[in-house]
DNA sequence: CGAAGATACATACCGTCGGTATGTTCGTGT
DNA sequence: ACACGAACATACCGACGGTATGTATCTTCG
């Protein structure tokens, strides 16, 4: 049976708008002022709500940085997938590691995914998360170069991670480039030619 | 004239004596549980002095760390330098990623290192003292096999970007892998096809 | 040699922040 | 209609980073 809504909003579509505002506000602060220097009654202040409200759907400041992450690694991950969707996987490939490397330089990912994930999360959990997106994409797109015999049969796992810390810092060094459009053009092609490098 | 010591300590003594226990405590700490998670009471209960003294030799728990972050640095930059003296510029450059990554692997310099450096400090900074360790000597092996003809003319920045950061990730990945000397072969023989790419 | 100043610390205290316990409002199922 | 629980707000606590100030010890120089 349908309750009839007295009031313009329902509670869960406040609570939905409430996160939402909260996770927002959240990012944006945390990319602008890094983790450490940002504090929980600036996020609360912003969104609008008081700490309760935060306390209430979040066990603490850590957990409102992890669901910040888990949104941007989603975002992250969506764009890498629609980057070339109708390609052979060899050009799937390298234009998803474009599209990574343009992404990752955008200030709002970069400091939250790549500088204060691991410290504030630890490790290991940056890692878990990163498995599920944008490293998962690279594995996958290795695994099918390989069993197409585009690349030799070779343990995926120590090439997955050499690469994508490769991406990681030259991302992080492109966001500083004075030129980086230019600097970006000779980090495709030198990441291209390492790539052609487990073809042979 | 020299002066007479009527204590068993002068006081550049003490003042060096007492830097080095703080420093030492302060990395030990920092290794274990991580910048967030060490109060100064720690560290100076550690190292048997107050917060008085700690406050009188650096500006607060951030120079405390980059003080640590810079004898790490060191360190892994002299076991570098020493780990190929003498051969040619190109298995130098091998056995210098090999080192690296080793060294990298123990707890107690990734978690300083890798892991917590660019977020407390911020990326600038990290990179700043890795330009003058670890990166420098990438940076000059690769500069030196350019000019000896070994490898072609090209922008290096780029290339020692994507390696530093290919060796960062790589060695955070081997402290935690299962069988870490397998690993590390693998991910060795991959970095060295990565390096030959860039050879012809 | 000894007073003056600098150096190396210790003690006490403050503001802020993350976190919690409790109170209040209001939608919702029965 | 009403009771219950979810969605907040308010008030408060302990801990931590940082600072101001006091004190003992070494060094310097007339």
């Amino acid at each position: 049976m349908e309750s009839r809504q007295r009031s313009t909003r329902t509670k869960a579509q406040q609570r939905e708008q409430t996160i939402r505002t909260l996770v927002g506000e959240a990012r944006s602060l945390f990319a602008t002022r890094g983790y450490a220097h940002v504090s929980l009654a600036d996020i609360v202040q912003a969104a609008g709500v008081t700490k309760g409200a935060l306390y209430h759907h979040f066990t603490g400041k850590e957990d409102v940085f992890r669901a910040v992450l888990e949104q941007v690694h989603q975002e992250v991950g969506e764009r890498i997938a629609a980057s070339a969707p109708t390609s052979d996987a060899w050009t799937q490939l390298l234009s998803g590691c474009r599209t990574f490397l343009t992404a990752s330089t955008e200030p709002n990912i970069q400091q939250i995914m790549l500088i204060d994930a691991p410290s504030v999360l630890g490790w290991g959990v940056w890692r878990e998360l990163d498995a599920t997106t944008s490293m998962q994409h690279l594995q996958e797109a290795l695994q099918v170069l390989i069993d197409d015999g585009t690349i030799p049969d070779q343990p995926v796992l120590p090439v997955v991670h050499l690469l994508s810390g490769a991406m990681n810092e030259a991302a992080l060094w492109l966001a500083r480039s004075a030129n980086r459009e230019h600097d970006l053009a000779h980090t495709m092609t030198a990441l291209e030619r390492m790539l052609e490098s487990l073809r042979r």
